[in-house]
RNA sequence: GCGCCUUUAGCUCAGCUGGUAGAGCAACGGACUCUUAAUCCGCAGGUCCUGGGUUCGAUCCCCAGAGGGCGCACCA
């Protein structure tokens, strides 16, 4: 080929070496490709094996034999260790990597000279015979290579890899050509929501879609995303929650659906919250908030064991096996705990705001007694709970779609699961008593109207379907990205999400 | 939104209360037929995040801004 197209013809401008020079350099010599007639971008190139089936199947060769087991793979060039007239290339697919061992004498001298001007990052595929070296190293001695993809810009650092977390976020390609462990979390973040899938069609749940787009957005406490349809000329909001219409599937007589989905809450941002994240919410028709803590358990643990190989989890340093049974305790008496002062939603709200006052929490003219509750436990009580909690029977104020429980008409039959710190799950016995959901929709909506933006209004579609008929009925919902966390041990929800949320980059 | 920290070559990082920058890897030229981050010799590569200011002189000091990280607040 014509070496002397590939460097050296740059116009002055160009520097003399770092990004733009390399860019250059490659680009001319996919360009020389072209010239003498090689595709640098062919259309397909079929392997035998992945190289961890090579791995699995010849793993075991003594070093220095041959064998004659014909093979052809593929993948990105990490490595090359230049000999000589002897070139070892290491490539790398998603399954593990593979050593290809180039000989002058195997490949011949116009092969060997193309295999040369080969770069790191490259995509190729090789044939030849399976081998390990004197060494002992798994080999494919190759009698052809060919280049299936040429990379115009340079890989990261060989031996420090990327770890600008910047970078690492904003450009997840090569973060994950890099990082193995950037592979692994999206490998446990996978394993975990197929685990989901598996547990809750054994358990005769239908996976079902609902609409992200909504004219109110309802189900949780949040800021929602307003957008507009042009043609229809409304405004509509991303979804904050999956909960009201999987509801509806339940009073439709779907008995046990649940949503993998994506919800969006207009809030800040931290290392525990993305703008965008997924939740999974099921409902059961005839459970209540005992039976979803029982199933929260149940895909909590067997996700764990699932993706890791264990039940046993790191928080904080400290090893926790999630299969022994988790802790239940009511709000209440865990706030009563962490303070030494008995609370109750039945309490006069002067007792309770000078309390809240002594644990420097800012009580929010709109907040009622069940409010400062939740409050004060977020304030006192919530960080201490490192192993997983169910934290039960929460306020009703604060529980506008739970059912109400019978021995306190001041809480309600729900849990929230608190792991490491932090909730990870929420769920209780949904209330279907239409006219004590209008009820409290509309303290939600007066709520609202006194300044809390967070709180509800009144969803008449809802109420509607509840006028239909819901079951009794058991609901949960998960967060994905922190069960994720949990189980992967990643700090970082970034770490979880592969595009996380950032300031546009300025190009 | 507030506070603290951070930004230097494609990547990973040095850089002395001020004299306009270095290393390793990658790249480029060369040697090498069993390497493992190959090794060895040589060579090149910079908007020191941006804009002001102070100074004879700023990567360094000051101010403002941008990106990112961490905490707080909000929340899941």
């Amino acid at each position: 080929m014509d070496h002397e197209a590939t460097v050296g013809d740059s116009g002055a401008d160009d520097p003399a070496a770092g990004l733009e020079f390399e860019r250059n350099r490659r680009t001319a010599h996919i360009d020389a490709l072209r010239g003498a007639g090689t595709n640098p971008y062919p259309h397909r190139f079929d392997r035998t094996h992945t190289l961890g089936e090579l791995r699995e199947l010849h793993g075991a060769l003594e070093p220095g034999t041959e064998t004659d087991v014909p093979v052809r793979v593929a993948g990105r060039i990490m490595l090359k260790r230049d000999q000589g007239k002897l070139i070892f290339i290491t490539v790398q697919d998603r399954t593990g990597t593979i050593q290809l061992f180039v000989s002058k004498s195997e490949v011949g001298e116009d092969g060997f000279a193309a295999i040369v001007e080969l770069d790191l990052g490259d995509w190729v595929g090789a044939a030849g015979i399976m081998m390990a070296t004197r060494k002992g190293e798994l080999s494919v001695k190759t009698s052809s290579v060919s280049l299936l993809s040429k990379a115009v810009r340079p890989m990261p650092d060989k031996w420090r890899g990327l770890s600008d977390v910047e970078t690492r976020y904003r450009q997840r390609y090569a973060d994950l050509i890099v990082n193995d462990e950037a592979r692994r979390m999206f490998a446990v973040r996978h394993e975990i929501i197929a685990s989901f899938r598996r547990t809750l069609h054994d358990h005769g749940f239908i996976e079902v879609e609902t609409p992200v787009l909504h004219v109110e957005a309802g189900g949780a406490p949040a800021t929602p995303f307003v957008t507009h349809h042009n043609a229809l000329d409304m405004q509509l909001y991303l979804r904050i929650a999956l909960e009201l219409h999987l509801k509806r599937l339940i009073v439709g007589g779907m008995e046990r659906v649940y949503e993998i989905g994506r919800v969006f809450r207009n809030e800040g941002l931290s290392s525990r919250h993305n703008p965008e994240f997924t939740l999974m919410e099921l409902y059961q028709a005839f459970g209540d908030y005992t039976e979803m803590m029982g199933i929260t358990e149940h895909l909590i643990t067997t996700a764990a064991r699932d993706a890791t190989g264990s039940s046993v989890v790191t928080i904080d340093g400290t090893e926790i096996d999630l299969a022994v049974g988790w802790r239940r305790a009511r709000m209440i008496d865990l706030v009563a705990e962490a303070t030494g002062r008995e609370v109750h939603p039945n309490q006069p709200r002067e007792t309770l705001v000078a309390l809240a006052a002594e644990h420097e929490v800012r009580v929010q003219p709109y907040w009622g007694t069940g409010k400062i509750i939740e409050e004060l436990f977020g304030a006192t009580a919530e960080s201490s709970l490192r192993e997983p909690t169910f934290v039960t029977h929460h306020p009703v104020e604060v529980s506008p779609l739970a059912r109400v429980d019978p021995a306190d008409p001041h809480l309600t039959e729900r849990f929230e699961l608190h792991v490491g710190g932090r909730e990870l799950a929420n769920g209780y016995s949904e209330l279907n008593d239409p006219r004590e959901q209008r009820a409290r929709f509309e303290d939600e909506q007066r709520a609202k109207d006194a300044g809390n933006l967070e709180a509800g209004t009144v969803d008449e579609d809802y109420l509607r379907a509840l006028e239909y008929g819901m079951p009794p009925t058991g609901g949960l919902g998960i967060g994905i990205d922190r069960l994720t966390m949990l189980i992967s041990g990643a700090q970082s929800i970034r770490d979880v999400i592969l595009f996380p949320t950032l300031r546009p980059e300025v190009f």
